[in-house]
DNA sequence: CCATATCACTTTGTAATGTAAAGTATTTGA
DNA sequence: TCAAATACTTTACATTACAAAGTGATATGG
């Protein structure tokens, strides 16, 4: 909703706005390597629990950046994949593991 | 606090966690254009509001993203600025900007 | 010389968001 | 038949972010 004062569209803010929500970069950067199951993906991303993680894709799915499969519904079966829009995202993902291993310190072992 | 299950240290995750946090990316940006003070940079951003810049900048100092100067306490005046590794996130934030400008549509008018 | 603006924030109370834990309905494997 | 897995949802609680106002000091304008 917000933009800067001097524009009334940017690309980089909407963007940024989209990226810089909790999970969302982990669960991109968790289908990069393959369409998911939703128990799957949830354990690929760690951490975050199941409710805020139907949420999220479900965003990610309204803004064409994950695409939803339903193979089943019972027994249950879907997989989440990545949409063309969100396989770009690997540039991002790619920066962000770049500037990771260069200016994030390891942790010292006790 | 989070990592893969199957890694110990994940450079990627560690700053994936970094960054995702509400207007820690939107702070990156403005300051990619120069050292500001507080208003100034809370109005570059737009819309966050200063407890929470307050507490976003001091937790980006902490991990020595960006650095704050103060120049006089009476007059207040201080400046925050990016550090080399806040100034190494420009891959990420140009990446960003890639990505939106290509796959973020500009909202029809009207 | 008094009101207003600006600086860098802090405080307070509330709204939004994320969390753990458990539950649903069904199949598969031991 | 019991436990596990599938894809989620529900509930109640915790954390986080929010708007709005306030703080103390100085500089500016009428």
């Amino acid at each position: 909703m917000n933009h800067p004062t001097d524009q009334s569209f940017c690309p980089v803010y909407e963007a940024i706005n989209v990226l810089q929500e909790k999970w969302t970069l982990h669960i991109i950067r968790s289908l990069l390597d393959g369409p998911k199951g939703f128990n799957e993906l949830s354990r690929a991303v760690g951490g975050c629990n199941p409710a805020t993680l139907a949420q999220r894709v479900e965003k990610l799915e309204a803004i064409n950046i994950v695409s939803k499969t339903i193979h089943s519904t019972m027994p249950p079966r879907t997989s989440y994949a990545l949409t063309e829009s969100g396989q770009a995202l690997q540039k991002v993902i790619e920066a962000i593991d770049d500037w990771g291993r260069q200016y994030l310190p390891e942790p010292v072992a006790g």
